[in-house]
DNA sequence: ATTACAGCGGTAAAGGGCGG
DNA sequence: CCGCCCTTTACCGCTGTAAT
């Protein structure tokens, strides 16, 4: 038997397949940017008297493409660009990028945004307003412009009173009329129509300046795969047509989902396979069996449950947990309720009364973690069921568990 | 110090729909 | 149609910050 030090030695000097992991994980940003020349040059173009006068007018650009098609990359990417190619010419531009989840209310959004500026504005005691207020002069006291990118915009969009807030950050400039416009606006969504339904007469005004990201096809899968398998894995781990293998389970064009995303958490978890082995190549089972593991509606959830707070986290495993002890496809919010008591024991935390355990089943509700419905027939009295058809719940249930153990 | 005001979380009353 | 029971919401108190 050898001692517990060994065992955790041993593991960790195994040799691994990959020599970057974190290039293939989705927060990554790649110095090059395969298949997407169209839409940087779209957005170049839409910034262009920007450069030539900058001030002059305010920049509202919208960015649309389903999950993992390169709309937040594309854009850190531009900002990064953006902001360089600025201060050669004498511009201070600074770009800011805000994820919606995260942030969940204007003030909040206002304030991570000055707070990436490195501007400190109070959190509590001040409107909206005059946040805004106060970021703007002081933009105008460094002589900074700034993009600000809203990532996941359309949950903003859809939050009770999202669309008004949004008048409050886009017509900041209007009380300054002959202030010099500096602040930007580069929006991202996931689709058009959510933001159409919402209020089809002020769409029109995010409307204007959009630029598409189509799924990916199967070609151009390959190409960004080569590109990041080649920094982030050793040489001769992954021949050509095992990435064609991944290229095609994914590509748009041969009924995949078109994510990029996706597909190179199959890399990933394809490399992992071949590390737990203590083979030094990834096989194609190896590829199938990560296939079998990330599915994309998964993998869409991934990146927005890392977004919860605590509190959420443990509320959405109740969910889980009541949904699998029930059977069926609903249960109610008040079982939920009495699971997540008891959950919050388990991680040492104090339990959120009634009112606060509603507001987060509506927060995951519009997030899309849960579905609900109203209780029909067999019911006494009203009650609000919970279902989630996001994936199979043993497999939520893990995640979940996983990231909350992580502390 | 005092006023004013925002976020957060709790309490309790109001609302809503079905069984009896 | 009543009463029940869970959901939903109105409102309150507490805390922290800026302006006065």
């Amino acid at each position: 038997m050898p001692s517990v030090e060994k065992i955790i030695e041993d593991e960790i000097s195994s040799p691994s397949v990959f020599k970057e992991k974190h290039k293939l994980y989705p927060e990554y940003t790649p110095s090059s940017l395969p298949h997407r020349e169209k839409q940087l040059k779209q957005l170049a173009q839409l910034f262009k008297s920007f450069f030539s006068s900058p001030g002059e007018e305010m920049q509202r650009v919208m960015l649309v493409g389903s999950f993992g098609t390169g709309k937040t990359v594309t854009s850190k990417l531009f900002g990064a660009s953006a902001s360089s190619l600025a201060s050669r010419n004498g511009i201070r531009l600074k770009y800011v990028h805000v994820n919606c989840y995260k942030s969940r209310t204007l003030p909040q959004i206002i304030y991570n945004i000055s707070l990436d500026l490195g501007i400190t504005l109070p959190q509590r005691g001040l409107s909206a307003q005059e946040l805004m207020r106060g970021l703007i002069e002081e933009l105008e006291r460094r002589n900074t412009y700034a993009i600000v990118a809203l990532d996941e915009f359309d949950y903003f969009a859809l939050m009770s009173s999202g669309l008004n807030s949004i008048y409050v950050l886009v017509r900041a400039y209007d009380e300054y009329v002959n202030k010099k416009k500096r602040l930007h606006f580069i929006f991202i969504s996931r689709s058009i129509s959510t933001l159409e339904n919402i209020d089809p007469s002020s769409s029109t005004y995010f409307l204007k300046n959009i630029v598409e990201f189509s799924p990916y096809t199967y070609s151009e899968l390959y190409d960004i795969l080569k590109e990041r398998a080649d920094e982030a894995l050793y040489p001769g781990v992954i021949s050509d047509d095992e990435l064609k293998y991944i290229s095609m389970i994914e590509g748009y064009d041969k009924g995949g989902s078109g994510s990029a995303r996706t597909a190179l958490e199959i890399l990933v978890r394809a490399g992992e396979s071949a590390d737990s082995e203590k083979r030094s190549s990834i096989t194609l089972d190896d590829i199938r069996k990560a296939h079998v593991i990330v599915k994309p509606e998964l993998a869409m959830l991934q990146d927005q449950v890392s977004a919860l707070d605590r509190h959420e986290l443990v509320l959405y495993l109740s969910v889980i947990k009541a949904l699998k002890g029930s059977g069926s496809g609903f249960v109610r919010i008040g079982d939920v309720e009495k699971i997540y008591r008891v959950l919050c024991e388990a991680y040492n935390l104090q339990p959120r009364r009634h009112t606060q355990v509603y507001t987060h089943i509506l927060e995951l509700r519009s997030m899309g973690f849960i579905q609900t419905k109203s209780s029909g027939k067999g019911f006494r009295g009203k009650s609000t069921l919970i279902g989630i058809s996001a994936a199979p719940l043993y497999v939520l249930e893990s995640k979940v568990e996983e990231l909350l153990k992580r502390e």
